[in-house]
DNA sequence: CGAATAATCGACCAGATGATTCGAAATATT
DNA sequence: AATATTTCGAATCATCTGGTCGATTATTCG
């Protein structure tokens, strides 16, 4: 390894993927370790603890995630596509960077400090990406809201119905079809009639 | 419940669960009561301990193996469709059966006395019905083997090259072509030329 | 009913496990 | 060769966990 902050990635990335199996009290720091081929205790060379690796973990997936909303909705033009792209995407990342959406609903997770400052941390991100999409669209004559702050809370709000574990039981088929359905409902409620 | 013995079986449905996802050591006794609502110490009312239950489900689990494929050999004719039919549900019930497949490849489980058992068992049952299918095709005049016993040891050995994890990385695709790829290898050099 | 039997449970224990610390050894840098 | 960086094994200490036991609650049946 070059330097240290090359090896702090390369943990979080090894650490990352054990977690995503085992989730967070199951992982021991042993087997970090023996996956990055070094002493248990190296690892408190470059981390302070467990946690502040979980927690660099979270971080970096929630990075990700941030990365590909915006340049999702950055790739698009119509205020439709970008909310159309904006589920789609935020679905499919979640499905990918699973310590992150268990940071936000594993109960036992419930306790960290910094689970639940990230937790509010994206809500407001979230929030303040939507409210931009609807504000746009609406600017643009196609999304007919009386207030873009209320109507990204109460998107966010069906957008979050999404997150319930339920849903994604059964996960093999009409997914996509689903989605497509809460979209038109979305849509239809929020586009307007011409 | 009805009975014991249906209670038993609960238990051994939900604890292979619980063991396919986090394997037999992080598995807790306290988990598995979780999931079946009861408390941990009444689990014991059914089971010895959480060795027996584990030993259960891999019991459990080789019932199915054998089911399904001796079923598979017994819907087509031709020891040609026989061979690939073996090959390939044995294939799709280890993905499935993981359990069972963990207790055959898992080094932290050698030195329970019950793996070893199973896997001896396994082994001589595999060994007997390949043999019979080779030899089938040798008496119908589609294999051209010297001995089934040995053949059938051949392509035991062949067989076990499946099973290497290593063969797994990347199951998304070209799985099918591979298995194909050996079947084809396998029947080439077994088959009658004519 | 009520006694015997079946089933469940909570509290407890001894040993195992696992996160973390620490000082020293190895390695790299100057 | 002196210093700084990085790794590690061993020890610590708190928590966890498989398993036990006696008590308690259902259920059965005479």
């Amino acid at each position: 390894m070059i330097n240290k902050e090359e090896f702090r990635k390369k943990i979080i990335l090894t650490a990352g993927r054990i977690f995503s199996h085992y989730g967070f009290k199951k992982t021991t720091m042993e087997e970090i370790a023996r996956s990055l081929k070094m002493g248990k205790s190296s690892i408190y060379y470059y981390y302070q603890s467990k946690e502040d690796i979980f927690e660099a973990v979270i971080m970096y997936e929630a990075n990700i995630l941030r990365n590909e909303l915006t340049t999702a909705i950055k790739a698009v033009e119509s205020p439709i596509d970008k909310m159309r792209d904006y589920v789609f995407v935020r679905m499919k990342a979640f499905e990918k960077l699973s310590n992150y959406y268990n940071a936000i609903f594993d109960k036992n997770l419930d306790h960290f400090d910094f689970v639940e400052k990230i937790r509010s941390k994206y809500d407001r991100e979230e929030l303040a990406i939507l409210r931009l999409i609807i504000f746009d669209g609406a600017r643009k004559n196609v999304f007919n809201v009386e207030n873009s702050e209320y109507t990204a809370m109460a998107v966010q709000t069906t957008l979050k119905g999404l997150e319930v574990p339920l849903f994604w039981k059964r996960k093999e088929n009409h997914i996509e079809q689903r989605l497509n359905a809460i979209l038109d409902v979305l849509f239809y409620g929020i586009v307007k009639k011409d």
